[in-house]
DNA sequence: CTGCCCTCCTGAGTGC
DNA sequence: TGCACTCAGGAGGGCA
């Protein structure tokens, strides 16, 4: 599910009461998520201070005391939250028979203002994983992600670089998190129609015979910068599962152009197209036929 | 190397 | 109401 604007809203979410908390316990309902847990994780974890809630792409990254990082993907189903409890005690789903099936980590944490309380990590469908690592270097998860697209590293030019000679869609090169990191199917779809540029055109169109950026590429790499800005801003989106740390849900589905809106009119200014669906390496794309022509 | 396709897993939604 | 079936936001790995 989560993509960058989600990831970030965890991140916000959870930082004002996780940075600078201790972790006391960690209870591990299973041995592994889509991947085994590291070896030694709840040791490594216990006794140890958040001393930084930070992001890197789609990943969530915990800078603990000792020096590690704990690296957390949430798939399509993860999510952290704060169990709604009192202070020294447990949370209310956790009396007897009440164990939600799906709660596969959870942390007891104590802040120094915040006081004591549980932090979850749930989901369903253990899409998601978890690293823990002394240097980035050190984990495959973060080696050869592109750059962060609110970054500076980002631009069109860079771009250019990577889809000089592409026979691949443009819609599979975003997805391509080498190419730039934290797009996933909603994003790259919306950033598309705002640059409108049809998604079945091979990357390399949008290259000159010099290998700079297109037109429609420059564009392209505003689109992606303003999508991701403005669904930070309302809190990502939620279509199923989404849910900040808070539990609560993101309103961003609510401004999609053409994600999910296959047969409705196309929210252009004057386009009277009606939003498509096609499916591209086995996923859903959704355009508008009319205004996203453009290599 | 490149570009596909499959897969992991559960739950929600749909249609009969 | 029940059941079978399809589909889903990710991404590593395997294949041609």
């Amino acid at each position: 599910m989560p993509e960058l604007p989600e990831v970030e809203t965890v991140r916000r979410g959870l930082e004002p009461w996780l940075a600078g908390a201790r972790i006391d316990k960690v209870t591990l309902n299973r041995a592994d998520l889509r991947f085994p847990f590291p070896e030694g994780l709840k040791d490594a974890l216990e006794g140890q201070t958040v001393t930084h809630v930070g992001r890197r792409a789609k990943y969530l990254l915990l800078s603990l005391s000792g020096g590690k990082t704990l690296l957390s993907h949430l798939g399509m189903t993860g999510s952290w939250r704060f169990a709604e409890h009192g202070i020294d005690k447990p949370p209310r789903y956790y009396e007897p028979g009440t164990e939600p099936k799906h709660d596969h980590m959870v942390w007891e944490i104590a802040h120094p203002r915040h006081g004591k309380s549980h932090l979850i990590y749930a989901d369903p469908r253990r899409f998601g994983f978890i690293d823990l690592f002394e240097r980035p270097e050190d984990s495959p998860f973060l080696r050869g992600l592109g750059p962060e697209p609110l970054g500076n590293d980002f631009s069109a030019a860079e771009m250019a670089e990577k889809f000089a000679g592409k026979k691949t869609p443009i819609k599979s090169a975003l997805l391509d998190q080498r190419v730039v990191a934290g797009l996933g199917n909603i994003y790259v779809a919306e950033a598309l129609h705002r640059a409108h540029i049809l998604p079945t055109i091979l990357a390399g169109k949008l290259v000159t015979a010099r290998g700079k950026p297109k037109q429609a590429l420059d564009e392209l790499a505003i689109a992606v910068r303003e999508v991701l800005i403005e669904a930070i801003e309302v809190g990502g989106s939620t279509l199923r599962d989404f849910r900040n740390a808070e539990g609560g849900s993101g309103y961003f589905q609510h401004r999609f152009a053409v994600y999910d809106r296959e047969g409705q009119a196309c929210p252009t200014p004057l386009c009277t197209g009606i939003i498509a669906r096609i499916v591209q390496s086995g996923r859903s794309t959704f355009y508008c036929p009319v205004c996203q022509k453009r290599p």
